[in-house]
RNA sequence: GUUUCCGUGGCCUAAUGGAUAAGGCACUGGCCUCCGAAGCCAGUCAUGUGGGUUCGAAUCCCACCGGAAACACCA
């Protein structure tokens, strides 16, 4: 609870001194919620300091117990608690609720959208995300990317970091040659229409499938790649042609899920840099090269003593042509030369967590200090029912734009059903934004090292633990608030005799500052995930069990501003996961 | 073979080493003369196995079982 430290800190130098003149050691008590609802209140296990008492006469439990006892009769002296009890080894202290209620809610309408988020602090962090190839589709796959990197950015920025959103983009290799010689050899001269993802992705599934069942194809491609690296004014033309076509396509995706990058690097940009660092690295004597029949080494284990720990890099083929970690060696150094990171991560599946960890490992070994401030976050990989493998040769893959096309006429029809007065434009402005949030939401709901499987039915369930769930939330609040013939009140008073539900309602929205520092901490959005659902399933008690437009003079008001200040702190969560939140629904 | 990740009700997930393991889906039965039923209420069912550390383990350590992944010229 971030919004009441001062009272903490009471408390610690109650035990500090408690701690001094029994001989123990001071710090050992930390503070936690108390875990029974309808109560508010911290919870003080005195377990640990127990267990640090040299004196052994009773067991650690009744120890606890007995110095709960003792501390509960030096802490009733503290204000703002209306009941403070020793029991079972804890020290609870229960806040007086009036007086807290309103120090929450105040602090919510005070902050407004800006509740949950912390002062910058100055420390710069760069978070690669998306890292799309030109000329394929996007499926469901880069979804959990773009979502998860999109989300970590928002947290860390409201945790008080200065976030630059990087974009690596697959520009060059195999699949763009396949694509244009494809499109010049069926589809000369056409052009992309309206939706250019689509017409992207139709063309280079095309192109794939003629690649491996036509062997004159094959051996036309394998032209297209001689006359490619002979630096053919035509293949360049057309490629800069193509290669922009692709990135318009991404940037539609990219502002239909709201997201947006400060920089963007090309792997083609990186390639030769990429190239004279090798020669460099021979020099050095760090790499070993086996050319003409083997390829461009850093033996990782021979270098640094380990036996299959850090295995052989290849960094570059024995033709001399150029791999992954020959690009990937240039842009970490360009992204620390250039904006001097505090940190760099990158947001890449966790099927890549070997590279990664050699990538750090020879930045290391070229003695870059900031090697260790490169940091992997792996997320699993999104698999169809029965663990099949998304895979655009088999064609299993969900296509980002059927799914978001699907999703949107489901969400459509809801809307037409439960809310037919609303204007067309409206209808569709708000089942786009439920149906993105039910996309989004199960893709950062669950623990990055998890595997998400991907299923239609899930995937278009707007009930339970859900996106529309926590929207909907929003919406009744938002009625309510409509509904009122007056001014709303800037802030009320709690002196009415508060519910269960209301006061389990006001300490869900004064956890939103710590589950966002410890979700930008750990990277996890999805502890706000789990906390907007349940920060919903409070409003939504509260909204059954308290009438508010109904309800009688002061408690009318402490309702309304309470209704305000939920709603401020769900569009605030959402807004974290980059869901938006629609006025009606 | 080496290494990493994951095992929680029928299915999917949650739980800074702390109190009675929390929800969702599905299933069954209730609730709209009352601020929006995309909601609420009620009911059945769970920490892979065996050790260890600890006052206390779903959580930490070890072994095993089961699943997934990575490990020299894909990215």
């Amino acid at each position: 609870m971030l919004m009441f430290e001062d009272v903490k800190e009471h408390l610690t130098q109650i035990i500090d001194s408690f701690c001094q003149t029994r001989g123990l050691p001071t710090g050992k008590v930390e503070f936690r919620n108390i875990p029974f609802s309808g109560e508010w209140g911290i919870a003080a296990p005195l377990f640990p300091l127990a267990a640090a008492d040299p004196d052994k006469s009773l067991p650690v439990p009744k120890k606890a117990q007995e110095f709960a006892e003792i501390l509960k009769t030096q802490a009733e002296e503290l204000p703002g608690f209306s009941r403070i009890e020793a029991i079972r080894g804890y020290l609870n202290l229960y806040f007086e609720p009036h007086q807290y209620a309103e120090r929450v809610v105040s602090t919510v309408l005070g902050q407004g959208k800006g509740f949950g988020s912390s002062e910058q602090q100055g420390k710069k962090v760069m978070v690669e995300y998306s890292n799309p190839n030109t000329h394929k589709p996007l499926h469901v796959g880069h979804l959990r990317n773009v979502i998860l990197g999109g989300s970590v950015c928002n947290i860390l920025e409201a945790s008080g970091k200065k976030v630059i959103r990087a974009n690596y983009i697959g520009d060059i290799g195999l699949h763009v040659i396949k694509w244009m010689c494809n499109y010049e050899m069926y589809h000369s001269g056409e052009q992309p229409d309206a939706d250019t993802m689509r017409w992207m992705a139709d063309l280079y599934a095309e192109a794939d499938k003629r690649f491996v069942s036509e062997p004159a194809f094959e051996a036309a491609v394998r032209d297209y790649f001689g006359r490619w690296d002979a630096g053919e004014q035509h293949l360049k033309d057309l490629w800069k042609q193509t290669r922009d076509w692709s990135m318009e396509g991404f940037d539609q995706v990219y502002a239909l899920l709201g997201e947006h990058f400060d920089r963007i690097y090309f792997e083609s940009e990186v390639e030769e840099p990429g190239k004279a660092l090798i020669e460099q690295l021979l020099e050095s004597g760090l790499a070993e090269d086996g050319r003409p029949e083997n390829p461009v080494i850093i033996d990782l284990d021979k270098k640094l003593g380990t036996n299959e720990e850090y295995r052989v890099v290849v960094i570059l083929r024995s033709d001399g042509t150029s791999l992954y970690a020959t690009k990937e060696i240039p842009l970490a150094i360009m992204k620390f030369e250039e904006y001097d990171l505090d940190q760099s991560i990158y947001v890449i599946d966790v099927r890549q967590s070997l590279h990664m960890k050699q990538m750090s490992k020879v930045m290391e070994l070229m003695g870059y200090p900031w090697a260790n401030r490169m940091r992997h976050l792996a997320y699993e990989i999104v698999n169809l029912p029965g663990n099949v493998t998304m895979s655009s040769r088999d064609g299993t893959v969900v296509l980002l734009d059927d799914l978001i096309r699907e999703a949107t006429q489901r969400a459509l029809e809801v809307v037409r059903e439960k809310n037919p007065t609303l204007d067309a434009d409206m209808m569709l402005e708000v089942a786009e934004k439920v149906a993105l949030g039910a996309i989004k939401y199960p893709m950062i709901a669950r623990e990055n090292t998890k595997i998400v499987t991907f299923d239609w039915d899930s995937a278009l369930d707007f009930n339970g633990q859900s996106a529309p769930y926590i929207q909907y939330a929003v919406v009744r609040a938002n009625s309510i608030l409509r509904r009122l013939n007056e001014p709303a009140p800037s802030m009320a008073a709690f002196s009415h005799e508060l519910l269960p539900v209301e006061v389990n309602l006001i300490e869900k929205m004064s956890q939103l500052p710590d589950v966002v520092q410890k979700a930008a901490v750990e990277f996890k959005p999805s502890l706000v995930a789990t906390y907007a659902f349940e920060l919903a399933q409070a409003f939504n008690d509260f909204y059954t069990q308290c009438p508010v437009l109904s309800a009688e003079g002061s408690t009318r008001l402490s309702r309304l501003v309470l209704v305000q200040a939920a709603k401020i702190s769900l569009e605030n969560a959402l807004s974290l996961l980059g869901i938006q939140s629609p006025q009606v629904m």
